[in-house]
DNA sequence: GATAAAAATTGATCTAAATCAAGGAATATT
DNA sequence: AATATTCCTTGATTTAGATCAATTTTTATC
């Protein structure tokens, strides 16, 4: 299954990191792209295989993740339409360190890193794109990872709520237009993005709503109480429960 | 304490992300360079603080670490003669994630932000060579916190040792030069790096040196079987005990 | 070399969250 | 619309590893 790329602004034009590039530099790019639709479930590569290309997610939604002996799972990130990924193994020609996987229909744009790596090298604008979403990436991954080791369960799932809060919630301009998030997956999928179970994570949230911070109907949650949440992710839900009753039962 | 960059060889052309480029832009960096000295213990920066500058170590041990609210505390990395941090926080103008503070003495040089980036901007290489060590980064940082959800300590631990193993084991060559590897920094400190407590690791340690699998004196350890130190980071030890004693008994 | 401070060890206890188990939605398939 | 999956929830139980507490060892300072 394979086509030329579909639309030049779909594929390359619409993709944050090939943003601000000049017409010529982006048909080059559009010229060593090539699409291929996968269908929900499926798997664009696995942790382990080879990595030769750099891939961009054109429509869908994907998540990579990464799975242990004993078959627990991680979800290191989902990525949304124009994220790329399988990064930079291909600069050193390394193997996937985690499994791409299909959470919905969608296709996906592979460029080959024999193609891109000359365009890189010969234009700084370029590159300094890639340094410029890389290092959001670094930094989300590091932090993400002290996060797993100093927080609990219910800090994590606050940062969560907040992190799609400020994402999905003020998209439309710097005022939230509304206080509802939608979860971009299933609640097993969220589960194992934050570092627990789904059981927990059910528990959690129900305690959540029970303290009138969210109320959640499926995948919709109404944020109640973003300063209870606020703080719930700063100080901890004890010391929330102890010193600001306010903030939790408004 | 400010000091023009002591010595170019040092600063600028020893650190692998400048590694070859030409002799007129190492000039250009060295130029936009100070360096200052730190005592152990001294705080770089704090997280949180505005992010301005790109640092690099020149000599002695740092670490990169975060700490909850409630005082504990998450060793991201060790820094060591060559690496750079505070990285591109400083491309998004950004505060700091984390809190570098020096684990030995020693110097660290300091580019500001606004002399750096144009400098990345116009010079291709350079942004190349900055997504090299980034892609690295990223790729360590995302694999890890996978690892500090999905594996136990036991399978932490034994992924660091092989770490260091094949970190210092094996630098003069691509045949260990011996079997004794000496961790980085203080044992709470390798605690907090691997996700647990100091009270843990030594219950660890002990247990992997009861099977014969280390030699722990001070800070060196000397790898008995590295056989089931590999079972162990990838199977698990409950496996390794029940299927391959021969592995841990040798 | 003596004293003080910090780090590491060992044992006892506790707890957050995982696991196990069983129903009850929701979603997909025929 | 009925059936089969998959997903989610709720309750009971277990457990890995944290915490607490008390020494001992190591390192730093005088």
């Amino acid at each position: 299954m394979r086509s030329t790329c579909c639309h030049t602004d779909l594929c390359v034009q619409a993709v944050p990191v090939f943003k601000g590039l000049a017409e010529v530099e982006l048909a080059k790019i559009a010229a060593i792209t090539e699409s291929s639709p996968y269908s929900k479930g499926s798997i664009v590569f696995r942790e382990g295989q080879p990595a030769d290309s750099l891939y961009v997610l054109n429509n869908g939604l994907m998540k990579l993740s990464q799975i242990s002996h004993e078959g627990k799972q991680h979800n290191l990130r989902f990525l949304f339409p124009g994220d790329y990924f399988g990064q930079f193994d291909i600069l050193q020609n390394k193997q996937h360190y985690a499994t791409a996987e299909m959470l919905e229909n969608g296709r996906v744009c592979r460029i080959h890193r024999k193609d891109l790596i000359p365009l890189i090298k010969q234009n700084a604008d370029l590159a300094y794109s890639f340094l410029m979403t890389m290092s959001e990436q670094l930094r989300q991954a590091e932090e993400w990872a002290g996060a797993l080791h100093i927080l609990d369960v219910d800090k994590r799932l606050a940062k969560l709520l907040l992190h799609l809060y400020s994402k999905i919630g003020l998209q439309s301009g710097d005022q939230a237009i509304n206080d509802f998030i939608t979860l971009p997956a299933a609640k097993k999928e969220i589960a194992a993005m934050i570092g627990t179970t789904p059981e927990t994570l059910s528990r959690k949230l129900n305690f959540f709503e029970e303290n009138r911070i969210i109320e959640v109907c499926k995948r919709n949650i109404h944020i109640r109480n973003i300063r209870a949440l606020n703080d719930i992710a700063e100080i901890g839900l004890d010391e929330v429960k102890n010193n600001g009753v306010e903030a939790v039962c408004t």
